[in-house]
DNA sequence: GCTTGACCCTCACGTTGCGTGAGGCTGGAG
DNA sequence: CTCCAGCCTCACGCAACGTGAGGGTCAAGC
């Protein structure tokens, strides 16, 4: 602000005193002289550009219209009555704000979707869980197991699937699930033995079905077959289909993935 | 999709299938392979791209988090665990969402004025254009004035600065012109010459006055002191506030641009 | 065995509206 | 005469691909 060599009273003001007085950069208004939406009527001597009264009314008008979103083509073809239909671009013009909202409206309520997935792990209320899981189904169940996975990747995986599915796409996990829990309880009782390819079928079948909440390799399985046996919680749950299922179920695992190469006692998550 | 060679049953997809499994284009997954982001596991000796199982995993959480509208660079982050707070990002992409959101609304507001501005000419109710422009303003003016000149530069720069002024501002704009009016007939009464000092301060005192409706050159100025005189309605109003002032004023305008250089007789609208 | 046509590859520029230096004049003030 | 703010002209960068150009690959049909 010290060397303003007021020149204002000289017939052009520089980018600088244009810049300030207008509210755009310097940058700006080399760019719009560039692609000639807007260029100094004079130069100095020097080469410094000098903006008329004149040059300030368009520059005015240009910044009226790029507020409003316009696009400097368009703004181009205001100025210079090339479009003589200034209401009809205005128009089309909020179309597609309206358009651009309505599509950021949808991006937020699936944000919404995904956030609610990944805290709470399922996005159906606890009547609906009641109703879609049984009775032996715990509502804290979830939130426990944000707490004790939150931070894995499976969890995420398995928070991407949850948002995307509804009651009636949990009724049909919730199904599988109930239908692969009566088929290893039955194979059990009709003497199925680990290795067999009974046996091996009901573990891809498990492999599969398990998919649903997130992709699951066979040492994960494995890992998971020994997780359902040592956790008293899981284990419960197998021996309260059969007594010694969860056991059983460890052991048709291991032999399969025996039969695929890998070595169940050293078998890793991942 | 005739020579669909069934390559599922090889170990990977090519990027043709790939992209009408999962609805994005061939382009996309070249970039997401050069930037990193995604790159196949297998390259058939011919160098064609080859998707495994797990690459179309991890392909399918892209597309999941990019319908939500994450960045590229978010989405690796996610994916890659090097961010590990997901619903942290998340809630970050729906602040960013509502702030988008927000910017829109305002300028799909500011389009409304400006359409309306540009329609209807001033945005004020019949019964505040009544309080303003006093008991002589017939509320058919502006709709009469944009059918004659609703397709000039100057329309549309009437409008634009329409679209911006409100009551009051149309108050003092109304103010203004009224005290020129009445500057007008005390210097004809007062026996004011064209030409005179005091003639030509007043000719300017209307550019400028004017000047809030849209920029007017001296030569433009001409061109309205005639019609000023010629058209019926105009006369009219000047005639209204002293017998013979619509002459006079045309005759201190011509004599004013005289002095400026220019010809009243071949003067241009311009 | 050769052609055909769908599909694949790798550059590499274009898009929108400037931001951000790099490297170098200009011009008023001390 | 020097200093420093302000001006100039390149020229790259950005976000996420779109769109050819120019040229191999592959299964099928003649």
């Amino acid at each position: 602000m010290r060397g303003m060599p007021d020149a204002i009273d000289a017939d052009g003001l520089t980018v600088g005193q244009v810049s300030a007085c207008l509210g755009v950069t310097v940058r700006a208004l080399h760019h719009w002289d560039e692609i000639g939406l807007a260029r100094p009527s004079l130069r100095t001597a020097a080469g410094y550009r000098l903006y008329t009264a004149g040059d300030l009314e368009r520059l005015h008008r240009i910044v009226v219209y790029r507020e409003i979103g316009l696009g400097l083509d368009r703004i181009r073809d205001v100025l210079d009555d090339s479009a003589a239909d200034v209401p009809g671009a205005l128009r089309a013009q909020r179309t597609q704000v309206a358009e651009r909202i309505d599509r950021l409206r949808q991006l937020s309520a699936g944000l919404d979707r995904m956030i609610d997935a990944h805290e709470r792990g399922l996005l159906l209320t606890v009547e609906q869980q009641a109703a879609i899981f049984g009775p032996q189904w715990n509502p804290d169940w979830p939130t426990e197991a944000r707490q004790r996975y939150g931070d894995t990747t499976q969890w995420r995986q398995y928070a991407e699937r949850s948002a995307s599915r509804g009651p009636e796409e949990w009724q049909a996990v919730a199904d599988a699930v109930a239908d692969l829990d009566r088929a290893l309880g039955d194979a059990m009782d009709a003497g199925v033995t680990p290795g067999s390819p009974e046996a091996n079928r009901l573990v891809e079948r498990h492999r599969e079905v398990f998919a649903s909440y997130f992709p699951l390799t066979r040492q994960m399985q494995v890992c998971l077959g020994r997780m359902y046996e040592a956790d008293p919680g899981f284990a419960a749950h197998y021996d309260g289909i059969r007594a010694g299922l969860a056991t059983w179920f460890r052991r048709i695992v291991d032999a399969s993935a025996r039969a695929h190469g890998i070595d169940p006692d050293t078998a890793t998550w991942q």
